[in-house]
DNA sequence: TCAATGCCTG
DNA sequence: CAGGCATTGA
C-alpha cells in the first residue's frame, strides 16, 4: 500500500498516445511468438487441423493415463473404446509430425492433464472417502459438484442401470459418435480457415490500398497504419482459432472421459448418501452459477490487488474435468458437442460466422439470447466481430479478464491460459493502437472502463448516461451496458456516502462539536480511504474540488446527525440532493478511449 | 413504461 | 461489483 502523499507519486496519466516503451509493454500479441507466422505458411496443413490434431493426441495419451488411475478399472469395458481412439490417434499422428515447436503448448497440456487426472482421482475417491479427498481443491469442487448432482437426483425418477450389454452398445454408439464429431469439426473448421482466409486477403487489399494512398499523401507509413492493424487482426483471428480447436476438442474429450468413467463398474451406487460421478448432462448449470464462474474467472485474474474478498467456494473457474453445462435447451446451442446430439457441420458453421467462435452458451444476461443474435453487427460483420469480442485480458493491469461476445458466457471457461496469454490484451491493443482506426469498439466494459469510471467520479457522482456515452467512446453502447456504467456509479456513490456517514459519526463520536472542526484534506484518513477506492493505483492526481465535495458532504452528514434527522428513514436524501448539484466536468482528456 | 435511483444482499 | 427489488418521475 502506498500512503506516501499523493502529490510525490501522482502524475496525470498521458492522454494515450502509444509511443515506443509503451509498445513495449503491450501483451503478447504483440510480441514475437509462433503466431508471427503468417497464416499462408499453413498452407495445404492448415493451422487448424494442426492444431486439431496435436490437440486430440495430447487429449488421448492424457485421457489414457488418467485412466490408468481408476482403481480395479474394468479391462473389458474400456479396451473397445480405448482402442478404437488409439486407432484414431495413430490415424491422426500418421498425417503430421509433431514438432515442439511450442513449449508453452505442452506446458499448457501437462497442466490440464494434471488437472484430469486429479478430478478423476478425486471422482474415485469419493463414494467413500471423506477426509482426503478434501485436501485437493479439485476435489473438493468436485465433491461439491458430486452433491449437487445428487441432490438434482433425487428429485428426478431414478433411472434404470442399464445392464452391461447395454453399456457396451451405447459406448460403442457414443465412441462412434465422437469419431465422427471430432471429424465433423475438422471439416469444419477447414472450412473455417478459409473463410478467414478471405476475410485476410480482403482485408489485406483495402490495407494495402490504404497504404498506397498514404504514400500519395506523402503520409509517413508505419506508425499505427493499416499494416499494423491488419497484424492485430491476424493474431486475433489465429487466437481465436487456437481456441476454438482447443476448446472443441476439450469438449468431446471430456465428454468421452465422462462416458468411460460412468461406465467403469466403480461407478458408485446411488444412493441417498453417497456421491455420483456428475454425467455432464447439459443444463444443470443455472445461468447464475455460470455467472459467478465467469465472475470467479474475473476475480481470480485480477488477483488480491483488486479482488481481496474470500470467493464463495461456487465460484470457481471450470477446468476441462469439470462439466460445461449450459443454461437452456439443446436445440438453443447449435455450438455444442453433446454426444446426444450430433451437430451438423451447417449447425456449427453458421453458429461460428454468426457468432464468432467463442460461441457462446448463455444468454445476455439483459438481453433475450433471440434479440442478441439478431443484433445487426453480428449479423453483418461476422468476423469483425469476432475480432471485436476477442479480447481476452486486460494487459494494462497485467490481468486476464477474458471476455466472450458482449454479455455473455462463452466456451472461454475451458481455459487454455497458454492461449490466454498469448492472446494478450487485444481490447488495449485496440485502444493503443490502430484497431480504433477500424471502428471496432467493445461491447463489454473492461476493467480499464472500470478503472476509468472511478477517476471520473472525482469529478462527477451523478453522471447523465449522455455523458458516459460521450466519454467511453469506444463502448458500443447498449441498453445492458448503460446500466452497468450506471450501477458502477451507483456503487461508487454507495461506498462514498457509507464513508462519509461512518467518518460524520465517528467525528461525532470523538467529540467534535463544530462542523468547521471537520475537514477533508489529502492526509485526511477519509480521504486516504476514497483515493485507494478510486484511484488505487494513485496514479491520478485527485483534483482539489473532490475535496471540496468530499468536505461539504462530510459536512452535511455530520450536520444531519448531528440534529438526529437520522431518525428520518429517508434522511440521507436531502443529502443526496445537495451533492448532486456539486458534479463538475469531466475534462476532456477522459474522452480519449486511450485515456487509460 | 422505462430509465434512474437507492437499498439490500451475496 | 453485480443482481434483485421497490420506488420515483417523466
Amino acid at each position: 500500500m502506498n500512503l506516501s502523499p499523493p502529490e510525490h507519486s501522482m502524475h496525470k496519466p498521458s492522454d494515450g498516445c502509444v509511443d515506443g516503451s509503451k509498445a513495449e509493454h503491450l501483451l503478447p500479441c504483440y510480441r514475437r511468438s509462433r503466431y508471427d507466422e503468417p497464416l499462408a505458411s499453413y498452407h495445404s496443413g492448415s493451422i487448424i487441423s494442426h492444431l486439431l490434431r496435436k490437440t486430440i493426441h495430447n487429449k488421448l495419451t492424457s485421457l489414457d493415463n488418467s485412466l490408468l488411475y481408476l482403481p480395479s478399472s474394468n479391462a473389458s469395458g474400456l479396451d473397445p473404446e480405448s482402442n478404437s481412439i488409439d486407432d484414431f490417434a495413430r490415424d491422426d499422428q500418421s498425417c503430421l509430425s509433431f514438432k515442439d515447436e511450442d513449449l508453452s503448448v505442452s506446458e499448457h497440456l501437462q497442466a490440464k492433464r494434471a488437472r484430469v487426472e486429479n478430478i478423476i482421482r478425486g471422482m474415485a475417491a469419493s463414494p467413500n472417502a471423506d477426509g482426503e479427498a478434501e485436501s485437493e481443491c479439485e476435489a473438493v469442487r468436485c465433491r461439491r459438484d458430486l452433491l449437487k448432482e445428487n441432490k438434482r437426483k433425487q428429485r428426478l425418477p431414478q433411472h434404470q442401470e442399464p445392464t452391461q450389454s447395454n453399456a457396451k452398445t451405447s459406448k460403442d454408439e457414443e465412441c462412434h459418435k465422437l469419431k465422427e464429431q471430432l471429424q465433423s469439426m475438422q471439416r469444419l473448421l477447414h472450412q473455417l480457415q478459409e473463410k478467414i482466409s478471405h476475410v485476410h486477403d480482403q482485408n489485406y487489399s483495402e490495407s494495402e490500398e490504404r497504404e498506397d494512398a498514404r504514400s500519395e499523401l506523402s503520409m509517413e507509413p508505419g506508425g499505427f497504419g493499416s499494416d499494423r492493424a491488419m497484424k492485430n487482426l491476424k493474431e486475433t483471428l489465429k487466437c481465436e482459432l487456437t481456441r476454438t480447436v482447443s476448446e472443441s476438442v476439450d469438449m468431446v474429450f471430456k465428454k468421452l472421459s465422462m462416458t468411460l468413467l460412468n461406465q467403469s463398474p466403480h461407478s458408485p451406487e446411488y444412493s441417498e448418501n453417497e456421491k455420483r460421478i456428475p454425467d455432464d448432462s447439459p443444463s444443470e448449470l443455472s445461468d447464475d452459477e455460470i455467472v459467478k464462474a465467469r465472475s470467479a474467472e474475473h476475480f481470480e485474474s485480477h488477483g488480491p490487488e483488486h479482488q481481496t474478498e474470500a470467493l464463495s467456494l461456487v465460484v470457481r473457474k471450470p477446468s476441462l474435468s469439470q462439466a460445461v453445462k449450459r443454461p437452456f435447451p439443446l436445440h438453443q446451442t447449435p455450438f455444442q458437442f453433446g454426444y446426444n446430439a450430433p451437430l451438423h457441420d451447417s449447425q456449427i458453421l453458421e453458429h461460428l460466422l454468426k457468432y464468432g467462435p467463442h460461441s457462446t452458451f448463455s444468454a445476455m444476461p439483459c438481453l433475450p439470447a433471440s434479440l442478441e443474435r439478431s443484433s445487426p453487427d453480428s449479423m453483418e460483420h461476422p468476423w469483425e466481430s469476432v475480432a471485436m469480442r476477442s479480447k481476452l485480458s486486460s494487459g494494462h493491469l497485467g490481468q486476464h479478464h477474458r471476455v466472450g461476445p458482449p454479455g455473455l458466457v462463452s466456451v472461454d471457461a475451458l481455459c487454455l491460459p497458454h492461449v490466454k496469454m498469448e492472446c494478450g490484451d487485444l481490447q488495449s491493443m485496440a485502444e493503443r493502437s490502430s484497431f480504433m482506426s477500424l471502428n471496432i469498439s467493445f461491447e463489454r466494459l473492461t476493467p480499464n472502463h472500470l478503472k476509468k469510471a472511478k477517476l471520473m467520479f472525482f469529478y462527477t457522482r451523478y453522471p447523465s448516461s449522455n455523458l458516459l456515452k460521450n466519454f467511453f467512446p469506444d463502448v458500443k453502447f447498449n441498453r445492458c451496458i448503460t446500466s452497468q456504467l450506471i450501477k458502477w456509479f451507483s456503487n461508487f456513490r454507495e461506498f462514498y456516502y457509507i464513508q462519509m456517514e461512518k467518518f460524520a459519526r465517528q467525528a461525532i463520536i470523538d467529540g467534535v462539536n463544530d462542523v468547521k472542526d471537520v475537514s477533508v484534506t489529502r492526509e485526511s484518513e477519509l480521504f486516504r480511504v476514497l483515493n485507494m477506492h478510486y484511484n488505487k493505483a494513485n496514479d491520478f492526481q485527485v483534483p482539489d474540488r473532490f475535496l471540496e465535495v468530499a468536505e461539504i458532504t462530510l459536512h452535511e452528514f455530520y450536520s444531519a446527525i448531528s440534529l438526529s434527522k437520522d431518525s428520518d428513514p429517508s434522511w440521507k436524501k436531502a443529502i443526496y440532493k445537495v451533492i448532486c448539484k456539486l458534479d463538475s466536468d469531466v475534462p476532456e482528456d477522459f474522452k480519449s478511449p486511450s485515456y487509460l
